[in-house]
DNA sequence: GCATATCCTATCGATCAAGTAGGATTCAAG
DNA sequence: CTTGAATCCTACTTGATCGATAGGATATGC
């Protein structure tokens, strides 16, 4: 499950988004405040907003909003909105695997461990991942100390 | 969760040796029988040997067998072998991200997501993935019809 | 018309992924 | 004690992708 730079920073914007939800930020103003590279921050919103994840405003005082409400937009969409699917075997979607022999069973390990993925990030919405008040099954998967351990 | 080749190759690999546990099959045979590049298999068995978890045995006759039982190993294990962590972020480990700001609790989503990696990838035996006899909570991910659809 | 934004196109260096090449080494069987 | 089949080691190639940056065209409010 790597998130990439873009899928890192596309999220800190996109909770940033949230936080000052319905005002129009800057995408300076964004970097600035989520210390990333300005430029690379216009590329990302750029991707959001050919997502319709978020609405633009030019000129002054323009900068950038989110297209719904906090509440109604996952993390999963950002993420795949600047990376690609969330799950990819060997760049094929899950369902589409297909082997011989002893790993004839492989497709249904792929499909299940894409579900587990989809069951964080598509259950956690924008507003939730900026108050920390995450869904009871989410917070769960924390509660341990073994998930805070590398492994 | 982006699987890489060289993952996909290794647990395809990896429960191959399982069914034909404790025989020991050659490189050349593996690759033959699972239709991947030789030489790349033979790169992808000296991973999971030096991770020990393939012995292997040189010269005629020689070849590769599991280091423990097919039930005693999880594929977890055979994919971080190969490539590295489960999960990353931004090229670190979920719990050392740290941010200012709307995304201080994000650190909290990246552990719950590698959570609920682990808690498939970690929790199928070779054994399993081989005779596609999985756990229940595995069996349940994929029941659903919903789980099967690109998203 | 000017300051401040977004937006578009192009480029760049570094890294990595996937795979290949060639041969040195080991070992059992005959 | 040779031979053939296997592991093992080092090196290389090729292409793509990632993370960014550059420079400017375009829009907008005052």
């Amino acid at each position: 499950m790597q998130v990439s730079a873009r899928g890192e920073y596309a999220v800190r914007i996109a909770v940033t988004l949230a936080t000052g939800h319905p005002r129009t930020i800057s995408a300076s103003s964004l970097a600035a405040v989520q210390a990333l590279p300005r430029k690379f921050a216009e590329v990302i919103l750029g991707d959001l907003r050919r997502a319709h994840l978020v609405d633009s405003v030019r000129g002054v005082e323009g900068g950038y909003r989110l297209s719904r409400e906090p509440e109604a937009v996952s993390v999963g969409e950002v993420l795949r909105a600047v990376d690609g699917p969330l799950s990819e075997i060997r760049g094929r979607r899950p369902e589409e695997t297909s082997y011989e022999g002893a790993a004839v069973n492989l497709p249904r390990l792929w499909v299940a461990a894409r579900a587990a993925v989809r069951s964080v990030f598509d259950e956690v919405s924008l507003a939730q991942a900026a108050t920390g008040e995450f869904p009871v099954r989410i917070a769960e998967l924390t509660a341990a100390d073994e998930a805070w351990m590398p492994r």
